[in-house]
DNA sequence: TTCCAGGGGTAGA
DNA sequence: TCTACCCATGGA
């Protein structure tokens, strides 16, 4: 087994709890968050084998990652898993105008000085789609199981944990209708899961480019709602995690949150609930969400 | 048995 | 743009 390591550090303080806690996603594998010892971990394919991936804290202001894999890593996939846990702690994230903001706010007023703020992301957009896809419409228990049958049947093991990491297109379009229907038990989800996986595989649909695209959050929107089994709550969840905090994602929470803090108790719709953080402007979506965090 | 969960697709107006 | 209805699944 090999090992290697390295420092990251972030734009501003870097906090691993507060980013393993940000919500979900540290509970759905190939992540887990590991409570006592404060470690992050993941397994990941990098080329053509699986690694096991550990963050701890160093310090302030950075975070280690140490990686464990059966051969030694190249320059090249050196690079590449530095990349992809940059945009999993969300180091690049420059939050100085969210926090002025906040700073106004009494109900957020404390997210600053906590060094709140980043969203823990998974490395592909891809994974995001699926994974999000597996929270609607039903209860976070059976998307924590939707999730792990997923991984544990179609994603390639660590040699040095026997992990999986999570599936790529490609497994998860050859893996067929019925095994990702009644093996991996899906639901109604399971088709759009498998079209999602073939158009990312045969390159019809490009979603990993829309991380670094210089268009319109209302455009990459547009985009997102053109795929099947993703409507206004996972387009905007997906804004979310892409950086785009201009929408928020309306579901029974935010509906119950937005009706309790805003509008005593009554009945909210969509509309009420992306006005009530107007004043957010585009920051309106990490505003909520960090509403959202004090109740969770 | 019925309801509902971290909703979405489709048809029809 | 809005509404009604249907869609698997499993726990309460």
């Amino acid at each position: 087994m090999q090992t290697t390591r390295f420092v990251l550090r972030g734009h501003g303080p870097v906090r691993l709890d507060l980013l393993a806690h940000s919500h979900g996603w540290s509970q759905l594998l190939p992540m887990a968050w590991d409570e006592e010892q404060g470690l992050l971990l993941r397994t990941e394919q990098i080329g053509a084998a699986a690694a096991d991936l550990e963050f701890r804290q160093a310090d302030e202001q950075g975070v280690e990652l140490t990686v464990a894999s059966e051969a030694p890593l190249s320059r090249a996939e050196c690079d590449a898993v530095v990349t992809r846990a940059r945009w999993m702690l969300a180091l690049d994230e420059d939050l100085a105008e969210f926090y002025r903001l906040c700073e106004m706010d009494p109900y957020l007023a404390h997210v600053p000085s906590e060094g709140r703020g980043r969203l823990l992301r998974s490395p592909s957009v891809f994974e995001e789609a699926v994974k999000t896809i597996c929270t609607t419409n039903t209860t976070w228990a059976q998307t924590k199981g939707m999730v792990q049958r997923l991984v544990e049947k179609l994603g390639r093991p660590s040699p040095v944990s026997m992990r999986s990491a999570f599936p790529d297109p490609q497994a998860i379009a050859a893996a067929g209708a019925r095994v990702l229907k009644d093996e991996v038990r899906l639901g109604y989800r399971a088709p759009y899961v498998r079209q999602l996986a073939q158009q990312v595989s045969t390159g019809e649909l490009d979603l990993e480019a829309m991380r670094c695209s210089s268009d319109a959050t209302l455009e990459l929107r547009r985009q997102l709602l053109q795929i099947k089994g993703i409507g206004p709550y996972a387009a905007a969840t997906l804004l979310v995690l892409l950086g785009r905090y201009d929408y928020i994602g309306v579901d029974s929470w935010a509906r119950k949150l937005v009706s309790r803090h805003f509008y005593g108790g009554q009945p909210v719709g969509e509309k009420e609930i992306q006005a009530a953080f107007d004043g957010f402007g585009r920051w309106r979506a990490l505003a909520y969400w960090f509403y959202r965090w004090d109740e969770m």
